[in-house]
RNA sequence: GGGCGGUUAGCUCAGCUGGUAGAGCGCCACGUUUACACCGUGGAUGUCGGGAGUUCGAGCCUCUCACCGCCCACCA
């Protein structure tokens, strides 16, 4: 007996327990035999993390895919895996020996600290996993994969040397994006610019030797000025024509800033002149080169100035008293404070022209959003973007790769065609240590491994030679770049990379477009020599009530597993899919939740109800032998849910599979089929009977397996309480593929459910008691008609609350009507009706029916539309025509017999 | 500055290639029916952001305006 209600929680670690000893997520499991290949490899959770809505969406999605798939006896991989994820679990750690006031990383060292983080991700890294178990994920837990693990780390080895060795990727000093607070290198995309109030001040730099001549330059930031090397104007600009080759002084310092002409300084902008400080702004950096201008760096690590000793800050600076003054009031100072002291300084000595307020957009590093990001002159490894982006490009370009919505190609390609070398060089200690190998005299040698490099080294330089290894590690993304082939086993030729490479489907946000998805696309192609998946399915993004992007540090995290405890994984797994329409964001209600917990509960009260009539499974029944038409009317339904939903998962269209599920199996299912079958299953044992139990568990169990990828706990608990045979999880039975179809049946019961839906409709509009039976007298019926009342004379009784259906020759007078088809039903209820209530019914009703008559008449006569429409838009408006015309006499004849015949 | 998306019932949102406006929740009324009150039956509510255009026909296509959101970008 089940329960009367559907508990969640019980069920759910009941059946994950039959899937465990079943092994069912296994690679393969129930596949059909010579079956082709399907495989997702999941966007691999950080190991730190935990699970929030965003990843129950993706996962989600992913999952109803995959068991989907795996029921049409596909064979199936779905691979699972964690990111170490380099720079957060770094600082995670850190945080938690600052709070446990232990020694920092620095004191404790490299290899000490690698330790903690180690023991750390033992302890946390299983806590995602488990939450997405919790969620039905349906991954090959057997074959979970860590970006730091040996073979995976091996991969990245080989990527990173061989790259090399092509010269697509290279060491190079050039600007990049600096965090200051962690003091490592970020990528362009981990920088985040942020609109702030800030200011643009003008200062007057003089012009060497033409006393009391100055040039105006324009800068937000004042504190990079005292790394000024030179002065940018148009050459076409006639106002500095003549300075073009001349000298300004750098106040502050007496440095000489030669003039230059140069494209980059826009006439119309400010004064039309530029201040150039290469090794603090990235266009003056292009300028410098171009102009072979100094660089002149000024922080340190942490972005304090340091002017003392700075040998690029004092070459070819004369002493000075004003040199002296600026060391003695900048150096040492942060960025913000030197900042002030400067201008101050230049307003002292009179060069502060004017300020004026502008807002400015400041880099910021993109997990706190606190730490402004610093343009900063250091040595990093690169990798050559540009070359490895254009097989990529044309992938998509020529359609082995498709995007889903398309319109993220454009997002794509827009990226990819600007994309710039890619700084994969980080200074943090967790994550792969860069394969690099520096001589005594800085001379690298990149090779997988030290002894390797050694032997290199010996050569090179003729003898044994001390190396030291590279510090850095590689940027997370450099080894998430490598997840579809590294997790099958690459570089080994493992049966797994042979089967299941390429991959079928990547499911994932648009965030994560370029950091992932394009560079998949790169080392995919690049390595492997095919793209690593052919579809890339994008879904929204879940946001907060607020629209906003949900993350930790903002703490508006919605925890998916609260909403598990309170609705269960299935109801939030339907929600997710329902809303998992093709937009841009989601915004999750839990009102949503409850709703289709709601519906989780009724398709289990469906099954009680099978349960409760002893409808079973009978083995090798087949629909088509039915003679009953509502079971043949269901079955054709069936046939047709089954249809939508199919194609609706295949086109990623989970939303539309989700409707077509809730409405089948509540609207058509529930209401209507449960209803019906009611008097047959209540009455006397026959033939109709026992075709009718085997029909409403044969509909059971076909709605049980589509609706399985989307709820599979309740599914599979129905499936194995419903039958006795003992046999295999639901997951690994086959996908419904229906065929059957009667459409003679379909029209009968649509038609029998648009009668008592009417004759319902009326009876409550007109106020007439919930338990009163009521006659029904119908004229007018055509001879199929008749047929129909005859055969649905019980039902239509039944539902419609009547004690007698008989068939009449006029419709009586004083009676409610109701016009349906070619019939009028009458209701004699003289005394009980309020027969002005009834005639105002009647009135609104021609009314609106008029209304309706009216458009479809002028539609017909104009001739534009006849000549133009195709014909069987035409033949539908006339069929459309005739239908509501009739309707119309119908019931104005109907109002004419209002009256009682007095 | 470039690009993308949104604006549809009180709320949250569907509406694929143009051919009679939908769902869930909420709301109102009524509860006969032993699967289900996490329920049943019935009901109300929309100049589909504004304007113009294309078309026989536009929520859907084009242009334009307004507001909202996101992504990208080196304008001192």
């Amino acid at each position: 007996m089940l329960d009367k209600t559907f508990d969640a929680a019980a069920v759910e670690t009941r059946v994950s327990a039959v899937w465990d000893e079943a092994e069912a997520f296994k690679a393969g499991a129930g596949a059909k035999p010579g079956a082709a290949p399907y495989s997702i490899v999941i966007p691999p959770p950080n190991v730190t993390g935990s699970l929030h809505i965003g990843h129950a969406l993706n996962n989600t999605l992913q999952d109803v895919l995959v068991r989907f798939e795996r029921m049409r006896g596909r064979d199936v991989l779905w691979q699972p895996g964690m990111d170490h994820a380099g720079i957060a679990t770094q600082m995670v750690v850190e945080r938690q020996l600052m709070e446990r006031q232990e020694p920092g990383r620095r004191e404790i060292g490299r290899e000490k600290f690698l330790e903690k983080v180690w023991a750390w991700k033992d302890e946390s890294g299983g806590l995602i996993i488990n939450q997405l178990k919790r969620l039905g994920c349906s991954c090959d837990w057997s074959r979970e994969r860590f970006t730091m693990d040996e073979g995976l780390s091996k991969a990245v080895t080989k990527v990173f040397v061989e790259l090399y060795r092509e010269k697509l990727i290279y060491r190079d000093k050039r600007l990049v994006n600096w965090d200051p607070t962690l003091q490592t290198a970020v990528s362009d995309l981990e920088v985040e610019n942020i609109e702030m109030q800030g200011h643009l001040w003008h200062f007057k730099y003089p012009i060497e030797g033409e006393e009391g001549r100055s040039i105006v330059v324009a800068t937000t930031r004042p504190e990079t000025m005292l790394g000024d090397t030179g002065i940018a104007v148009h050459p076409e600009d006639e106002r500095y024509k003549d300075l073009i080759g001349k000298y300004a002084i750098l106040p502050l310092v007496g440095r000489r800033l030669r003039i230059v002409g140069d494209e980059h300084a826009d006439p119309e902008t400010g004064s039309g002149a530029v201040k150039i400080t290469p090794a603090h702004d990235f266009n003056d950096f292009e300028v410098g080169k171009r102009q072979d201008l100094p660089m002149v760096n000024l922080f340190d690590t942490e972005a304090n100035v340091v002017l003392e000793g700075n040998a690029e800050f004092l070459d070819g600076v004369a002493e000075s008293d004003d040199l002296k003054a600026t060391i003695a009031t900048i150096n040492g100072l942060d960025r913000f404070t030197a900042r002030k002291r400067v201008v101050a300084m230049m307003e002292e000595k009179g060069l502060l022209e004017k300020v004026e307020e502008k807002p400015v957009m400041v880099p910021h590093d993109e997990k706190s959003k606190t730490t402004v990001i610093e343009p900063y002159l250091t040595d990093q490894w690169y990798a050559d973007a540009k070359t490895l982006a254009q097989p990529a490009i044309a992938s998509v370009r020529e359609g082995r790769t498709t995007f889903i919505p398309k319109n993220w190609e454009k997002t794509y390609f827009e990226w990819m065609e600007n994309i710039r070398p890619w700084c994969i060089s980080r200074q943090l200690w967790w994550g792969h240590q860069i394969p690099a190998w520096y001589g005594p005299d800085g001379k690298v040698f990149v090779a997988y491994s030290e002894d390797e490099a050694r032997a290199e080294a010996a050569t090179h330089y003729g003898e044994a030679t001390d190396l030291t290894r590279d510090e850095d590690v590689l940027d997370t993304w450099f080894s998430s770049a490598l997840w579809p082939f590294s997790t099958l086993g690459w570089p080994d030729e493992t049966p797994e990379l042979e089967r299941y490479y390429p991959t079928t489907a990547l499911v994932t946000g648009f965030d994560i477009i370029f950091f992932w998805v394009a560079r998949m696309m790169m080392t995919g192609l690049h390595f492997m020599g095919k793209e690593p998946f052919s579809d890339v399915y994008i879904h929204a993004l879940v946001r907060d009530e607020k629209g906003a992007k949900m993350s930790k540090t903002k703490g508006n995290v919605i925890d998916p597993i609260v909403l598990i405890d309170e609705y269960g994984a299935d109801a939030l797994r339907f929600t997710l899919a329902a809303m998992a329409a093709q937009g841009r964001d989601i915004k999750l209600a839990t009102a949503r939740v409850e709703g289709y917990r709601n519906f989780a509960t009724k398709l289990w009260n469906a099954a009680r109800f099978a349960e409760h009539y002893e409808c079973k499974r009978v083995g090798g029944f087949d629909p088509a032998t039915a003679k009953e038409t509502l079971n043949r009317w269901i079955a054709t339904e069936t046939t047709r849910a089954a249809t939508a939903v199919t194609g609706a998962i295949e086109a990623y269209r989970f939303n539309d599979a989700a409707a077509a599920l809730y409405r089948f199996t509540w609207n058509l299912y529930c209401d209507w089929y449960l209803e019906f079958s009611k008097p047959v299953l209540n009455g006397e044992d026959g033939p109709a009977k026992t075709e009718t139990r085997a029909t409403v568990a044969w509909v059971l169990d076909r709605i049980i397996s589509l609706l399985h990828p989307f709820m599979p706990f309740l599914t599979e608990e129905l499936w194995a309480r419903e039958g006795d045979e003992g046999r295999t999880a639901l997951m690994l039975n086959a996908w419904p593929d229906l065929g059957f179809e009667d459409s003679d049946a379909a029209d009968e019961i649509n038609w029998l459910i648009e009668t008592i839906s009417a004759v319902r409709s009326v009876r409550s509009e007109m106020n007439v008691p919930a338990g009163a039976m009521i006659e029904l007298a119908v004229s007018g019926a055509a001879f199929t008609t008749a047929a129909r009342l005859q055969s649905h004379n019980v039902l239509i009784r039944r539902l419609a609350r009547a004690e007698s259906l008989t068939l009449a020759h006029a419709p009586r007078a004083g009676a409610l009507q109701i016009v349906v088809g070619e019939a009028t039903f009458s209701m004699p209820l003289e005394g009980v009706i309020d027969i002005d209530a009834e005639r105002a019914r009647l009135l609104r009703e021609i009314d609106k029916i008029a209304k309706d008559v009216g458009k479809i008449e002028a539609k017909l006569a104009n001739e534009k539309f006849m000549a133009k429409a195709p014909e069987e838009v035409i033949e539908e408006q006339r069929e459309r025509l005739a239908e509501a015309a009739a309707l119309k006499a119908k019931t104005e004849a109907a109002l004419a017999r209002l009256e009682p015949a007095a």
